[in-house]
DNA sequence: GTGGCATATAGCCATATTGCTATTTTGCCA
DNA sequence: TGGCAAAATAGCAATATGGCTATATGCCAC
């Protein structure tokens, strides 16, 4: 069991299983954004916010915890934080699942 | 989401993830039982309660929130309830996690 | 530098989870 | 029937989670 256990827990969340979800198409589920591309640098912390329909700082924790997890990837640009899936780590993650459940 | 949440909640703890890789080869990590086969019936709660260190009714809750998930199925002979797991719905839940994350 | 916007952090509350001990339930069997 | 053994439930404590508001931080534009 390779630590499995804190990444099923981060992803045993509604929330953040809806977060993961929309940004698999970022373009189909977010407006453009003026700083950064929402398919090569993520989408922003308010989009996600007012999509899930939480506050700015509860967006901020899921994505935090997805981030710390290693399911998202951070970009920080000008005062944006861009979050985008880290495919290779998703990946390995299922291998992983199917591997030990 | 075909409320995945649940399920991956019940996966995301140490222990129930030791008792789901312990039930994957029932023989090699319990001793033999008398009223109910290891890998026909499943295995009794005190072996799993001795085996995780942990207090009898703490293994039952542990269990119990693995059957809830539909990840065990108990069954009970006598006084005992034996507990295997149900390799069809785990198989399925692979794929939606394959399919979802 | 100041003001303003996007994020992050702090602090707080309500609820859920994980463990325990004590008790109750269930079912044998002498 | 009475007593024993396995399991489940109840009740309790400690900690984690998920939400909020308020505040701090970082980064531009002016």
């Amino acid at each position: 069991m390779p630590q499995l256990a804190p990444v099923l827990r981060a992803l045993a969340n509604d929330k953040r299983l809806l977060i993961l979800e929309w940004l698999k198409h970022p373009r189909t589920h977010f407006p453009p954004q003026v700083d950064g591309d929402l398919v090569r640098d993520g989408v922003c912390n308010v989009f996600i916010a007012n999509k899930l329909g939480v506050s700015q700082p509860t967006a901020s924790e899921h994505l935090n915890v997805l981030a710390r997890a290693g399911l998202l990837r951070p970009k920080r640009i000008k005062q944006w934080t861009f979050y985008k899936r880290d495919e290779a780590r998703i990946a390995q993650i299922k291998r992983e699942i199917a591997r030990w459940i």
